[in-house]
DNA sequence: GTGAAAGCGCTAACAG
DNA sequence: CTGTTAGCGCTTTCAC
């Protein structure tokens, strides 16, 4: 005989107690629960709420997830949720998903590749129904991974992944406008501060950024690399003011570093936007309270989030994806 | 006949398969996946090892929930994630549970009261193993929770609830140490901007701040209530700086109200600290790159969110908490 | 050292 | 319209 632990005192109420409560079988309790496969009798179906009511019973979601297979859960994985740019996603992806009687299940991966492997991996072994990744792995890697089916996208990547349905943001149109605009104010010289560089994939907004210059005749333009945060921007500003001749814009690949690169030019006592204008990407809330505020592209993280969670649930995500619009946010630190 | 449903497809390979493939029984495949309770021969346990690299077999995570009564999941609520407090809470509890072995539920309110009681209900009948709660409710809200004796800790709280462990920081002397900061300045008018004002249960930080200004022996100290966001010390600010006397120095209950108070002066100019010393609490990231950077209040949160986690999984989180120490970061906005 | 089998709570096919 | 029951994948007692 085993010993079934007595599920630890919690959830103590099964559908057997309300079935014998009300005086009917576990099957019906079921039906009523469910609104369904079988109709039952008005008053049944009463006196079967009645005793769901009166014992508290709640249904156990593993019991149900082990029977059919589907955990009503999703996964996601984020490099760093403390990261504005991610915060919101998360709750945009929380909100579409609850609206579909959804729970997610959330996963940081501190920034650290090994560390959002074994994420998936976990997310995976918990059943969930769909996983987002906010990856930080190559697409090789991501071709690695086993995901024993689940189905999978990947949130912020444009291009397309075979295996994962891809969901992203017209990146180059939207780095290539906003450089644009930063020409239109006259600019000639002006540098891109890029979060990540990778040579075999060369970043979206690195190629928007080269192609709004390369048509607007400027030569060679300067690229500093560093990484996606305020310090990366602040240092790679810092490199920026000390060396000759000095850039009249910037263009920052995210607004976290061009935070970073504000702060960098208060302290150098060079002022935005008469002495060196700045835009940057992705329009996240602080945008709008640094000073200047940014201009900056945005990305329509709720329509990316709201469509994310649909093709998990539809469940067609093998292949393909979508990519949204972005658009110009112009404030000052443009020169506006 | 039931129809099983066959599992959609996913997690094919069971622990049958395993103990086929390996020629041993189930019972067995459990023994060296859980590394007891009984002993296998070592030769044994490496062929079972090996079916299960080579059949790629991942455990269920959900049977093994029901047999057990345990899940290995912690739920969180949170307010608003994209609040970077909640983020940063967020993740110090993702690091916390991960090193032991739990993944988080994150459920996000909205800043909505009912929403945050319908996502406890859901997390509970999701039958995570503990709850952690960044609660908007109030002492007798929280009574009525139905929680089925799932552990639950209330993070961030001052004082104790009965049926939770509270975890909080000792914010009273916080604020009052940062306010006393500022009359060290020699202020002698700190208004303070007060997030959100609840008559019966005041605020710690207004208790601290009223303590201070008290003790200081200056009088009638101007309270702007708002809420805790950049819009609300955006707007608050801009009453204060409406009306006459001006104080010389402003209080905010949160960095992200200052963030939004300096805005608003910047754009009436006025200047930090020289015409208006600020000092706030929280230190978020953000402090650091303000205009001046913050002087703030730092939580102890990593501290903060282990602790919590601990007591969820020890399990004595029935009455009782911890509070922690704060600390003052001195930077720039009070006029060092 | 290994295996058989019960049963966690639930769903749904089938029988009545 | 309602009840009976198998079985989802797992753990663990008990027997060998």
């Amino acid at each position: 005989m085993p010993e079934p632990k007595k599920t630890s005192v919690r959830d103590r109420v099964t559908r057997q107690d309300v079935a014998r409560f009300a005086g009917v079988s576990t099957a019906v309790v079921s039906y009523v629960v469910n609104d369904g496969p079988k109709r039952v009798a008005p008053d049944t179906a009463e006196r079967v709420r009645r005793a769901i009511e009166v014992l508290r019973y709640q249904p156990n979601a593993h019991a149900r997830a082990l029977r059919l297979g589907s955990t009503n859960l999703l996964g996601i994985v984020v490099p760093d949720i403390t990261k504005p740019f991610f915060a919101a996603t998360t709750e945009a992806l929380e909100r579409a998903a609850a609206a579909e009687g959804y729970a997610l299940l959330l996963a940081d991966s501190a920034s650290d590749r090994q560390r959002e492997k074994s994420n998936i991996g976990n997310l995976v072994s918990r059943q969930v129904d769909g996983l987002v990744l906010l990856t930080l792995l190559t697409e090789p890697e991501l071709a690695t991974l086993s995901l024993r089916d689940t189905p999978a996208v990947v949130f912020n990547w444009s291009g397309t992944v075979p295996g994962f349905y891809a969901i992203g943001a017209a990146a180059e149109t939207g780095a290539y406008n906003a450089v644009r605009h930063l020409v239109g104010h006259g600019h000639k010289d002006i540098t891109l501060i890029m979060g990540a560089r990778d040579p075999n994939r060369p970043d979206p907004r690195e190629l928007g950024w080269s192609r709004a210059v390369r048509e607007a005749k400027l030569e060679e333009q300067r690229i500093e690399g560093t990484d996606f945060t305020r310090l990366g921007g602040y240092q790679a500003m810092q490199r920026i003011l000390a060396s000759r001749p000095l850039p009249t814009a910037v263009y920052a690949s995210s607004d976290l570093e061009a935070i970073g690169a504000l702060r960098a030019m208060r302290e150098a006592g060079v002022q935005v936007p008469e002495d060196i204008a700045l835009a940057s990407f992705d329009d996240i809330v602080d945008a709008e309270y640094t000073w200047p505020a940014l201009t900056t592209v945005r990305l329509p993280i709720v329509d990316m989030a709201t469509a994310a969670v649909a093709a998990l649930i539809r469940g067609d995500t093998s292949t393909g994806g979508q990519l949204f619009d972005t658009q110009l946010v112009v404030r000052h630190s443009c020169g506006c």
